[in-house]
DNA sequence: TCCCCTTCTGAACGGCGTTCAGGTAGCGAA
DNA sequence: TTCGCTACCTGAACGCCGTTCAGAAGGGGA
């Protein structure tokens, strides 16, 4: 077979990145491969890198869009005047995401880039600006505080959060503790709510 | 060729450990694999599952040995009265061993266990004796606390700490926030001891 | 109608973890 | 010393993986 019909070659592009999402969100990133989204997309292996690089540009795709999610998410947490409780909402927003895409945030963070690959700016920007959201409470919560100070309070309290889940989405969370991890997560808010009230 | 006097089983055994620990040392768990290793014990790689069941047994066997390493580390770590300041020096003795065995260290958490497969009991309890280690120092910075308040505080900071030299480990805390990992680490236990004072 | 260019195929390459039939070296018995 | 026997080791093979590329063929313009 040569040229088809089937699908544009925009549709072809958007039909292999849905689909890849598809395949990770349902069986996770272990199982996913360039010939099982070949085969569920009904082409050949090598029309896939007609279309992208290599499979790990089809996973930074899907992955931007998880990223996207995300955000969305943290726009429709429960606002709150209490800057503290507010906090609380975005780790329920977050909590909330993840319980439905486990699978997607998991690729966003397990899959292993080949060395010397460079992570894409905008990727970066895209985690930077959720954490400004967080860093931007504690400004609130503590208006006399610099703000580099608060920025940084807010990427720690996001890589304590982020951290912590990965290792319960890995299922490694249970080799050091045995407790439910929305727990953990508002815990992790507690402490560092206090740290900066008493900092 | 077929058996030889090379080695004895015994010593085959730990040779082949002894060469896996070394190769996943210098080169990372990523281009560790049963080909790498039988070429460079020497045999072929079919002799690989004669002594052990799977890669993944074999990798245990070595991670067993980076947590036992880790155990000696703590037990070196200088001894303080004050448990805060105990806590900092763990702190310290975590940092400086994984400064070492990062690849090691990388190995424990990042290798991929089948599905299905159930973790070794004294793989948990290993990682249990550590941070059991930690929860005594919340014991004695507020001995009014209940047992398990202070063994949990001790698993939150332990966890914390370790997810977080996870992400730098793995080249992502820069996703996060630009800022030297040992800082990170001393910020975080600064923020848990101030918890466990005003909880 | 014809031809060219774009697109797609699928075999092939070198890797992976793992299995297992076959062969041989070492050892105990005669 | 010689002869099995057995434990051990080999290496080809299986079915995966990501990726490449020569070749085939459909679509569109002339």
């Amino acid at each position: 077979m040569a040229r088809r019909a089937d699908h544009s070659r925009e549709e072809l592009g958007r039909l292999i990145i849905d689909t890849a999402e598809d395949l990770i969100a349902t069986d996770g990133i272990d199982t996913f491969s360039a010939r099982s989204l070949s085969r569920a997309i009904g082409y050949a292996p090598g029309t896939l890198y007609h279309h992208f690089a290599d499979l790990d540009d089809i996973v930074t795709q899907v992955n931007t869009r998880t990223l996207a999610g995300l955000a969305l998410a943290f726009a429709d947490a429960a606002p709150s005047d209490d800057p503290a409780r507010m906090l609380h909402n975005y780790a329920d927003a977050f909590l909330g995401y993840i319980a439905v895409k486990r699978h997607l945030w998991n690729a966003l963070f397990e899959f292993r880039r080949k060395p010397g690959q460079v992570v894409p700016t905008w990727y970066i920007a895209a985690i930077a600006s959720l954490i400004r959201i967080v860093g931007e409470c504690f400004m609130r919560l503590r208006p006399d505080m610099p703000e580099a100070a608060a920025r940084e309070a807010g990427q720690l309290l996001f890589a304590s959060i982020h951290s912590v889940v990965s290792l319960e989405n890995s299922g490694r969370l249970g080799l050091v503790m045995n407790r439910d991890i929305a727990a953990v997560v508002h815990q992790l808010v507690d402490m560092h709510v206090l740290a900066a009230r008493h900092g």
